[in-house]
RNA sequence: GCCGAUAUAGCUCAGUCUGGUAGAGCAGCUGAUUUGUAAUCAGCUGGUCGGCGGUUCGAAUCCGUCUAUCGGCUCCA
């Protein structure tokens, strides 16, 4: 007998040898029916293996995410079959499930390409192969089998890949007529999957190594039930509306020219309203907080970030220097504004009594992203950080950062993310030439960053590899009202730029110490959060950053002044909006400022002006009824 | 930067395959209408068909190149 805990801690005794699928069939046949994989002594497996010792088992199902995934990862394998038998020859690289649906790298045969004109075909065969309900069987093989397989097939793709595999942990799973590579887990069979909608392709290089081959990428996503694809194409489909390139263009924020640079985003008067109000509401939190505002000048000399390490680290990626009549001077267009505030810290000798000094800027930045990247508003070559360094004491570190993620998380909040994870990026400890700085400082900020974030309980994930080059960073992310996850600002502690700048100030104990920076961004950038915000909102902005907050729609041209008298009243209550004094009908004129997401719509007409109100209209909602100007203060402070 | 696609009026798009000097709806302008809760009616204006070069008697249409955009990849201080 052998014994299986479960994660609520019920401990039960098997025959050695029992399934995932037996023990889930103990407990309850609709739970059993609904196993796709299990994680076993936190091993993801097949549902079938038979367990031979005691173990605690976790079981997966569409409802979670390692479920979720096994189901892609063997709908990844039936696209695999799909394409074999509809492009013999063809070529398979990688071919996992992710967050959010599965994809296969292959190489069509010499000749021919794959486009998204083939996907109905694509789809139609994986149905039609899911309906035969093969199932996905295991079997474990010897390196000199396996390679003999892929050498008989002439995928030197799946060759590769064996080299990296030692003999005796490798397997193959069968479904149909289709053998691939794999360690598993998978679905019982292919009937599971219903409905099947490849989304996606493009190129993607072997092994993400762009000195390597472009392969074809496929991506897709299945589901059980065919309800499950509506709803998400529907999803689909409210993300496409929300984007927000288009609403940006629609809502008249911000516009590109190709004339002005790609890349280059220019705010147009409603958004910059958007964006000066994101700013001072920024503003105001950092000076409660004991922040200064400081301003400085949007180039340096290129000496400056070869002091600081950025012309080295990414002088190829950035605009190039700006020659002047002078021989060998050079300016750079800056890339952070990190430097600049490094040296307004040396403006004069500081002392550990002024610590921490926390200089805040609004600094517009210029990096020459690849033409590839740019995307909207938010990948863009020139933008604007709400950007601040903390230079403090060693020993300040940890209460500084903890004050800063309270900002954070507070600042996200008011704005409408209610749904605020970090991730605590640290060095890939394979790749130490990538970052700058001595190793024991690296230790001590990483280490900082990990005592902060449980002391505080943050919600954190921990990735290595994604660090900045000068130090660890708290990426701090949101997931938006369509579920989707973005990463906006971040803090980082850094103990370089303070030695490269020779940064110092006296102690208690009169002699010199280094300080410490640390550098952040709640929002990450004005251009990039507000992509997110529009996204999010669907441009329907909370009511204190809407750019109008209401426009007066008089029912004929007689009600113009009365409407005008209106705004103006409500001006002074710091209500802002405009009048529609157009010569249309009223229900045009309601159709047109509800699409412009104004949140109130006040219509006036022969009722309103003798009884000196308005009646009200909430955006989205409807009729609110007639209330008096005063009446109407109110109600839209209560919305504020 | 790499792979693939796209670029026609302010916006959304047809016309491109099968070369014969452009078309719709909305927006804009003018006029009529003076409107009560998501598009009033009529008329008019508007395009070096992304730029440059080539093939051709003739190019929005075919070819090359540059720019920009889109979907991926790589990157993201």
């Amino acid at each position: 007998m052998i014994n299986i805990s479960f994660p609520d801690g019920n401990v039960r005794q098997y025959e050695a040898g029992t399934t995932a699928f037996e023990i889930a069939n103990s407990i309850s046949e609709g739970l059993a029916r609904n196993v796709f994989s299990a994680t076993v002594n936190g091993t993801l497996t097949d549902r079938d293996l038979p367990l031979q010792e005691d173990a605690t088992i976790v079981f997966h199902t569409w409802r979670d995410q390692g479920g979720k995934e096994t189901f892609w990862h063997s709908t990844a394998h039936l696209m695999a079959e799909a394409l074999e038998a509809m492009y013999p020859g063809i070529k398979f690289g990688y071919g996992p499930a992710g967050r959010d649906g599965f994809f296969y790298d292959v190489e069509p045969p010499e000749g021919t390409t794959i486009s998204s004109d083939d996907f109905p075909a694509i789809e139609a065969k994986m149905l039609e192969l899911a309906r035969q309900k093969n199932e996905y069987v295991r079997k474990e093989v010897s390196k000199a089998d396996a390679i003999a397989y892929f050498k008989e097939k002439g995928d030197e793709y799946k060759l590769e890949l064996l080299e990296d595999l030692e003999d005796g942990t490798i397997t193959f799973y069968t479904q149909g007529e289709f053998t691939d590579l794999c360690r598993g887990p998978h679905i019982p069979n292919t009937g599971l999957i219903k409905a099947i909608k490849l989304t996606k392709i493009g190129g993607a290089f072997w092994r993400g190594d762009e000195s390597n081959k472009q392969l074809t990428r496929i991506s897709g996503i299945s589901f059980p039930k065919a309800k499950e694809l509506k709803e998400y194409l529907a999803m689909i489909e409210e993300a496409k509306k929300r984007d927000h390139r288009k609403l940006g263009k629609e809502l008249e924020l911000f516009m590109f020219s190709e004339k002005v640079g790609a890349g280059l985003p220019m705010w147009l008067p409603k958004g910059t309203q958007l964006r000066e109000r994101l700013v001072n509401f920024l503003k105001v939190k950092q000076e409660n907080a004991g922040y200064q505002q400081v301003t400085t000048p949007h180039i340096g000399k290129k000496d400056l970030y070869v002091t600081s390490g950025h012309w080295d680290k990414y002088g190829e990626d950035s605009f190039q220097p700006i020659k002047t009549p002078r021989v060998d001077e050079e300016f750079m267009l800056k890339p952070m504004n990190c430097p600049h505030h490094c040296e307004m810290y040396k403006f004069r000798p500081r002392s550990y009594r002024e610590l921490p000094i926390r200089f805040a800027e609004f600094g517009t930045v210029y990096r020459y992203e690849q033409t590839g990247e740019l995307h909207g508003l938010s990948r863009v070559r020139g933008f604007t950080q709400d950007d601040a360094h903390i230079f403090c004491t060693p020993e300040q570190v940890k209460g500084e950062f903890i004050a800063v993620v309270d900002i954070v998380k507070e600042v996200l909040n008011l704005i409408g993310f209610d749904d605020v994870t970090a991730q605590i990026s640290l060095r890939d400890p394979q790749t130490p030439e990538k970052y700058i700085g001595s190793e024991e400082n690296w230790k001590i900020a990483e280490q900082s960053i990990i005592d902060a974030c449980k002391e505080i309980d943050m919600n954190t994930v921990t990735a290595f590899g994604e660090a900045a080059f000068y130090g660890p960073k708290l990426d701090f992310m949101v997931r938006d009202a369509l579920g989707r996850q973005w990463q906006l600002g971040t803090v980082q502690v850094d103990y370089n730029l303070p030695e490269r700048f020779e940064l110092e100030y006296i102690g208690s104990d009169n002699a010199t110490h280094r300080p410490v920076m640390i550098h952040r961004a709640p929002f990450g950038s004005l251009e990039r959060f507000t992509s997110i915000l529009i996204e999010h909102t669907g441009g329907k902005f909370p009511l204190w950053l809407a750019p109008e907050q209401f426009a007066i729609l008089p029912i004929s041209e007689k009600f113009n002044d009365y409407s005008t008298n209106v705004m103006q009243q409500l001006a002074t209550h710091d209500i802002r909006g405009i009048v529609d004094d157009r010569n249309e009908t009223i229900g045009r004129k309601i159709r047109d400022n509800e699409l412009k997401r104004i949140p109130f719509l006040l219509i006036v007409g022969e009722k309103e002006v003798e009884s000196g109100g308005v009646a009200v209209r909430v955006q989205g909602d409807g009729d609110k009824g007639t209330m008096s100007v005063e009446e109407f203060v109110a109600f839209f402070r209560e919305q504020l």
